[in-house]
DNA sequence: CGTCGGATTGAGAACGTTCAAGGGGCGTGG
DNA sequence: CCACGCCCCTTGAACGTTCTCAATCCGACG
């Protein structure tokens, strides 16, 4: 398993001075973990469950997390997936209001949510991009309710492509999916089978191409931005 | 028009120690503005525009304001409702991305942002409760993913009802709706038609009483909770 | 009293779900 | 090395919830 180089280095625009943001490829593991402790899960495995204490922050070294919530009734919603670089764990003031689980298998680093607060309040600056941070993030949340509530299936998928082609940042136009339709379908607010007949329907149509069920490639990007009614700022 | 008493301080548990988080209610107008300035918006009327500077932060002293974003087809979809009391306007890093209009007649109060910034800077504790505060707003955010993603219709209406009952916080159970059956409708993810058909059943079946379109009272909480399927955290 | 925008209600259509069956890839065990 | 089983994915058909289109109603306001 490739492990990218780390730290809280996916941070805003002014890079964070955050001890841990210095690349972590070289450097030995005993050093690495005296900044984050550097955790491995296994495909399936939980990072932390819905109603622990919310005191660390966690980076996806390599791998994939989800974060989901389960209804009652079975239903589940999936928050956010967190690949390679980035940050989870925001679930939550004090303790996680969301669960986090392993896609596949995978590398996070955690660090203490206390070693964060003290940055902020120490170096100058800090405040100002973990605020920028947290407000990005906040504005992502808000278009995806545009996405939840006024998108069509088909709409939903190619966006969901797209973002994930843009965030992999291939430069062939290849997207790893490692989540299952399943998965897909939970984080969009659809069924497994909506999802499939969709991607089918994308294949049909030369917009992608299939590489094994979890990998595709993009064929015509601007059908796929068409789909998706992309309507950017 | 009644004029709460405002401030920022419809902040998280360390209220926020700003300078104008102090009651504004006996002062004079002349103070108020130098503090943060009063603003008086007709219904309908724009408080921004979608791609304008975010450099103000609003909290809503009386009235309703919504935020909303229109899609090329004219699908709308409102992000946020801020009532008495309720900050908005955090909607973009440096450009707001959504826009915001007045529901009813309803007076604001605006704070420059760099006020904001130059407060967490300088007082100790205010960038914890502002922290908090975003981090708040990122976690309802998540809780609404739920919502629009998962949630029947049914389900949707009668959760918006509890959420504006609770924070409406009248003794007697009494609900304002100051929006139109469209506006919650966008809000929802649904059409007019659907929350006009939901309501009217729920006041078919004696858990809500309608006092004149835009006022209802909860007849029966425990049921209005069934059907929104309270699962608390 | 008339007009207008919003709210309600109905009927039919559409989109997405549900239920069901079959297929394929991969790991495990014989 | 092959067979089996287990997921997961795909596809089909029927169903149901919600939307769309349309008519009517109601209350506010001139």
């Amino acid at each position: 398993m490739q492990v990218a180089s780390a730290g809280l280095s996916s941070m805003p625009s002014p890079a964070l001075p955050f001890p841990v943001s210095v690349a972590f490829s070289g450097m030995s593991p005993a050093f690495r973990s005296a900044l984050g402790r550097t955790l491995r899960f296994q495909r399936g495995a939980e990072v932390y469950a819905e109603g622990n204490l919310a005191d660390h922050l966690y980076k996806v070294v390599a791998g994939a997390i989800r974060t989901c919530r389960i209804l009652p009734d079975g239903r589940r919603m999936i928050a956010h997936f967190a690949l390679q670089g980035d940050l989870f764990g925001l679930d939550g003031v004090q303790h996680h209001r969301f669960f986090a689980e392993a896609v596949t298998d995978t590398v996070v680093i955690a660090f203490p949510r206390k070693e964060i607060t003290e940055w902020v309040s120490r170096e100058p600056g800090a405040a100002h991009s973990w605020n920028t941070y947290t407000l990005e993030k906040l504005t992502a949340a808000q278009d995806r309710f545009i996405m939840l509530g006024r998108r069509t299936a088909a709409e939903r998928v190619a966006a969901f492509l797209l973002d994930l082609a843009d965030r992999g940042q291939r430069p062939d136009e290849s997207i790893d999916l490692p989540m299952s339709r399943y998965d897909i379908a939970d984080y969009l607010g659809l069924t497994s089978e909506t999802v499939s007949r969709l991607l089918s329907n994308l294949r049909k149509n030369r917009i992608i191409a299939e590489q094994g069920s979890h990998r595709f490639r993009i064929l015509n990007r601007e059908a796929l931005e068409e789909r998706a009614d992309e309507e950017s700022i």
